[in-house]
DNA sequence: GAACCTATCCCTTAAAAACAGGATATTTCT
DNA sequence: AGAAATATCCTGTTTTTAAGGGATAGGTTC
């Protein structure tokens, strides 16, 4: 039985790829592609492939959250992260959100291959290299930031003062100073420069 | 007589993508591809294509770079600047340096067909999508910067104050104060945060 | 040689942010 | 219900920035 595979991604040269790659593989069994998340659910509701490629950055919705809602409504569709980017802040969202597993989009037919059989089966595929930034880079990355947190560290990237946003959120400016300092303190910044050159780097901003 | 296309990219999947819409195509003579800046510059020493496709992230050279050095060694050689970004900081260097078009990777077919034609006769192409986001955004152009200037930012943005980046260029607080009020005039920004945001979605950091 | 850019330096003042130490509600989770 | 996390507010002091005003010297370009 073939394991069938269905692909989200907004970039028509990398489906294509994908597509010439896989299409005449014994084993797999191609079922299409969607080129943004409203389509890809549109899709899903006829029919379910065993292994979704899903690029993280999509026009609509992120692949990210698109993830989690696929997740949450098909057990049984399993998703393989795509992306251009090994870096461990997408890796590692994609995969809390219940991605089987990443694969960047510079590795070969064989790689890709191993990645789906794997998923497919239940297990957990990684290629070496995004292994590899994962764990060096584990130890005090990616800090957990609170709704406020976010909102707040938005508006200082705007450039607001802390007046300015404390009138924004209807707060007091010695609660956006804490928010700062917590922020400060969460990403290891010496001060709003570091901050903001951080928060941007991880992918937060 | 066909037109000869290689592509330098870094990414299988977009190198596989490509060849699968272009290569059964007439009027298109498929040369191969290289996935790094050495590679191609040690293939144009044998052959010289018409066209070269050409992915701004590169894993030695960026793209950007490696462009201008094609310019200059083989004026006969046209370059299509490839990439997933959208971003007029980076287009406007690709072009800069000499590209003569700029094609997304979620072009279609006949998109990337036109873009080949228009260049290989010497004319330049920009996507619909992409020309747009030039016009869009040169209000507010990339500012010039001095050496001195980036070297300031780069500090600014590591979080160091101006005492220590005197310190560390030897040169007086309020030197360094100069540029950083020069720094936050070019880019219209209205204090540190915005001016690293900035810079930092710009390219520059 | 004049105009222009770049880099350097200086002063002042007010605003903003960083740092240090709290306290108290309100959710949210267990 | 109680603990933990989150959001809110406070009072200080010290350091850093922003924004305004200028000045000088060396280099490039026209």
């Amino acid at each position: 039985m073939p394991i069938k595979v269905f692909i989200v991604d907004d970039h028509y040269m990398v489906i294509e790829g994908i597509r010439s790659l896989l299409q005449h593989e014994k084993g797999i069994e191609w079922m299409g592609h969607a080129m943004n998340a409203a389509s890809c659910l549109g899709y899903l509701k006829q029919q379910q492939p065993d292994v979704i490629l899903m690029d993280i950055s999509l026009p609509d919705t992120s692949g990210i959250d698109l993830c989690k809602e696929v997740g949450g409504k098909y057990p049984a569709v399993f998703v393989i992260g795509l992306s251009t980017f090994n870096q461990q802040s997408f890796i590692q969202k994609m995969m809390d959100n219940g991605a089987s597993g990443y694969v960047l989009k510079n590795a070969t037919k064989s790689e890709l291959m191993e990645a789906i059989q794997t998923v497919a089966n239940g297990k957990t595929f990684m290629s070496d290299e995004v292994a590899q930034s994962l764990k060096s880079n584990n130890s005090s990355e990616m800090p957990v930031l609170t709704r406020r947190e976010k909102e707040v560290l938005e508006l200082i990237a705007s450039g607001m003062t802390n007046n300015e946003i404390s009138q924004r959120l209807f707060i007091s400016v010695t609660t956006v100073d804490t928010h700062r300092k917590n922020l400060l303190e969460k990403f290891n910044a010496k001060n709003t420069a570091s901050l903001i050159k951080l928060s941007v780097s991880q992918g937060y901003l």
